[in-house]
DNA sequence: TTGTACGCGTTATCAA
DNA sequence: TTGATAACGCGTACAA
């Protein structure tokens, strides 16, 4: 509405006066900030950001890219909003439906300067595509990888897969199947490492179970306990990509009138919301202060500090399902 | 980077002329047209949105306030950023954490021109202060409220809350127990409408099992449970708040050897992704296409049309604990 | 069909 | 201590 130049004229004094009256840098005497002030009371000024970041070329607002909006995803969000606001960013949302050509709008916005800088939470296109557009401005990913230019902010789940199976030895299960998510993720691939890691340690034969590779609904899940009952019972525990899988199986046993964890025990993986309502033994990791971190990094390149990030960890949430 | 005047230096063009062969509104000769795009390609040029939302005096983006972000929450903002998106308007996220402070600094980015509507999902402020700022662009309310100038997409509680009295009644239960939300909320009044007349329809006792208000968390739910094992077990049914107290509910009554829906029966309200996993009896609701009306009502303001808001309906999905 | 000049709102620079 | 001027990048009215 109003703007400074009429705030200046409404207190008889010129713009950059006035300027610098309200944003309280270089000098200006008493009298005029005074009126300066009031004149910015009364007719309602508010300083207009597009001009701002026009001027400076830059706009305290960072974009996060996520192909949907749910579970530990809107973990991730909360944390990261939440670290930006209180240092004053504002976060824009794109949401790619698992659609490559969204996450192109997410990349321009960043060459447009629509936004300061990017978190992907996954990454849909491959990474030459993606990272020519660090030239505009700092991109993070949680999604674990590994690249020169794109820090990364994910947790090595070899530490918290490893945490899942001594936590089923320890109870006393020695038939673990493996229930893995997508075979091209890094972290499947650190899963499986702990596993033989494990197997060797404890002199048990890997061979005892299948694995089961590609794993994530509720429904695959539900379709494991069918598998369990068809094939002769052999496990006596499963350690499952994530809770969704999990609580498929749990569920589903519970419907069939199987016995948890005496017929088999599960063990989760992430610590969602639901997991407690269905007691699920799960690996909790702080989805927050890996948020926390991708702003930090983010804002120490932006900014040109080096702020410190948290270490993070692991930890085995035991609950009735082992 | 580079800017218009170096693309049209770069194309032997003035830099309206380059203008208008890039955004493809004017004349311009084919020739110049080619020379200038091949500019653009060339020298990697990209229009700055800041320059843009400085010279219209709008950002096309869109401000989504909301305390925290969690289940439904979650499931409004997907639908909103979906909807957003898909007609060219990006959003940005402002949580509060129920602090009032956080829900001015959303409204004076409004004021500002950081955005050009906002939608609340909660309002934790007084209505007299939220209300002036609509003079700065449009305002939404998810929550319901009645104000002549923000609009709100809320759903009458009255006819799903009734749905699941009738579904209650229909499986034969007589003595239910009305577990309702914060008592200040105009849902619960709504509720609290439908119980009355719901009884006066089948003639039943309204004072038969006593209820509760300000009722909201798995927690409540958990003392729920112990409530009716100490007072005579009444009530043959409960009628909850939502997913979460329902859930509470559930997973006590299992933890305590209690059979749902034989002891009693339970229905919640909203159908929030772990309602499948407990097999809870709840009413779902359209929350994508509430967010989706919230964004069409925006749209309407802002673009000086007159959009099309979908019907929206409450139904039952009836599962295992009714 | 093209180019010049101006304004969007702000602040930094510099001269007074 | 103050104010005129320029500049951020763009679009566009208007003149040529």
């Amino acid at each position: 509405m109003t703007n400074i130049k009429e705030i200046a004229r409404r207190a008889g004094v010129s713009p950059s006066t006035a300027s610098r009256a309200l944003s309280g840098k270089g000098y200006v005497s008493e009298e005029k900030k005074r009126k300066v002030l009031a004149a910015a009371e009364e007719f309602d000024y508010a300083p207009n950001l597009n001009a701002l970041s026009l001027k400076t070329g830059t706009t305290r607002r960072l974009g996060l890219v996520a192909p949907e909006f749910a579970e530990s995803v809107s973990l991730f969000t909360g944390g990261f909003v939440r670290a930006a606001e209180e240092a004053g960013y504002t976060v824009t949302l794109f949401i790619t439906g698992y659609d490559k050509s969204k996450e192109l709008e997410a990349l321009e916005a960043l060459r447009r300067k629509q936004v300061d800088a990017l978190v992907f939470v996954l990454f849909q296109s491959e990474l030459p595509l993606i990272a020519p557009y660090v030239k505009y401005g700092p991109i993070v990913s949680w999604q674990r990888l590994v690249h020169e230019r794109i820090p990364s902010v994910f947790m090595d789940q070899y530490d918290g897969y490893m945490l899942a199976l001594e936590h089923l030895y320890a109870k006393g299960y020695r038939r673990i199947c493996n229930v893995y998510g997508a075979s091209t993720r890094l972290n499947t691939q650190s899963r499986i490492e702990a596993f033989a890691d494990f197997c060797r340690k404890y002199g048990l034969d890997p061979g005892v179970c299948p694995s089961f590779q590609n794993m994530g609904d509720t429904e695959d899940g539900e379709r494991l306990v069918h598998w369990w009952l068809e094939n002769g019972r052999i496990p006596d525990a499963f350690a499952t990509t994530n809770d969704r899988v999990a609580a498929g199986m749990v569920s589903e046993a519970r419907r069939l009138g199987l016995r948890i964890p005496e017929d088999f025990a599960v063990c989760g993986f992430d610590n969602l919301d639901f997991a407690h309502m269905l007691d699920l033994t799960t690996i909790h990791y702080p989805v927050d202060e890996q948020a926390g971190n991708a702003f930090a990094i983010i804002r120490s390149q932006i900014e040109e500090t080096d702020l410190p990030l948290k270490p993070l960890k692991f930890h085995l949430v035991e609950r009735a399902t082992t």
